[in-house]
DNA sequence: TAGATTGTTAATCGATTAACAATC
DNA sequence: TAGATTGTTAATCGATTAACAATC
């Protein structure tokens, strides 16, 4: 049993999967600037990590540099791109349409990567019926139904705090393995499925708690 | 000099100032149901983290429950709520007016707990001229000026990925402290400027890569 | 070949947890 | 008082970093 095996086996430590992204978004646009080529000195100087850190994160999948040379921007890139799980596309279901769920269906640098919002769903009669991005706003009633029928990969919260819980349960009940929540709420789910947060107050409050902590320094 | 202010020297680590707004969300709940005590044990069961992290976390800013008895809910709220700077406002400005950003601008949450926006610009001659939640959109042409005559404590880029470092520039000359990014890009500032990235691609990557860890194993 | 840089091991650092004296 | 629970110390655990043999 190799090392990496040792390793892969008590899974992916949060810290690393939350630099996967940054690294991808890195390699990226150095490929679009054309470097072909990256060692991890370089990319820990731009990112502000350590070489070591990047070298320790990479080898959790595999070796794909070259000792004397670094690394190929562009088959890195590849590889990274296959860990995040871009190399297939995702069935997403949005509930929700108010300004924020408009802005997440109308963003297309979501679908451009795989991830695609098959239908939105609310619960305001003057917006079922409309158009939006992708798709005809469907009233909230019908999305049992529809996870019933179109498997789907992500469902994504948009809602009010008060419903969250209620639809996130919805999704679980039929099967849908993974829950983006944009609700200001903790939601809660069975182990097996996953759940990314996006609390946006949560970010906003960490801001102002290291502005205050730092005025109290200075 | 006492342990806390030993600790305290070296700053709050980052994994205390996510939980921070955790604690502050659920002692929330627990007021709004009427709860008025709580204990470590019972925030741990809760939130799913340990006791004695939860006391550890608290102890960082002061000594707030009572042994035997555990803590009171509406005082605990009021002291997390005061560690996370909320007993004052924030002027915020907003640039972008596309659909995030408008979804930013009439969140009434953010206006109730402090945090007001006071201008929003755009660089969309379409847009440029509109009321939007609580304010006329103006030309990003006008930024430096309005920002030169108003003291601005939170910038907010909710622009394309193109233009996002160049109108931070203009934040961080101007001397707002503090940067909220919605932008999927890594925005640079001086070390004294406060960062927090809101990367929408980065938490939905996080979860299509634990969305394929467990198939893998499966 | 000489220089560079990897992947990995061992050392270090920091964060979490268990345990418990203090005390309400 | 007896029971409960804090705040803190010491022990443990895990993540980061420094160092280096391997090798392109």
């Amino acid at each position: 049993m190799s090392s990496r095996e040792r390793k892969k086996d008590k899974g992916i430590p949060t810290g690393v999967v939350t630099r996967l992204p940054i690294y991808l978004r890195y390699l990226t646009t150095l490929r679009n600037k054309g470097v072909s080529r990256v060692s991890s000195a370089q990319l820990g100087e731009a990112l502000n990590f350590t070489a070591a850190q990047i070298r320790s994160d990479l080898s959790y999948f595999g070796s794909f540099g070259q000792q004397g040379y670094g690394y190929d921007v562009n088959e890195l890139l590849h590889h990274v791109s296959r860990i995040l799980g871009l190399d297939r596309t995702y069935a997403m279901v949005l509930v929700g349409a108010g300004n924020l769920g408009k802005a997440l269906a109308s963003y297309e640098n979501f679908r451009k990567r795989g991830f695609e919002i098959r239908a939105i769903f609310d619960i305001d009669e003057h917006l079922v019926g409309n158009y939006h991005a992708c798709c005809i706003i469907q009233h909230v009633d019908n999305l049992e139904n529809y996870l019933k029928e179109h498997p789907t990969d992500i469902g994504i919260i948009a809602t009010p705090g008060d419903v969250s819980q209620s639809i996130c349960d919805i999704f679980v009940r039929c099967g849908v393995r993974s829950i983006w929540n944009f609700s200001p709420v903790h939601l809660h789910v069975p182990e097996d499925v996953i759940i990314e947060h996006m609390h946006l107050t949560d970010s906003l409050l960490r801001l102002s708690f290291r502005l205050n902590e730092r005025e109290q320094r200075d």
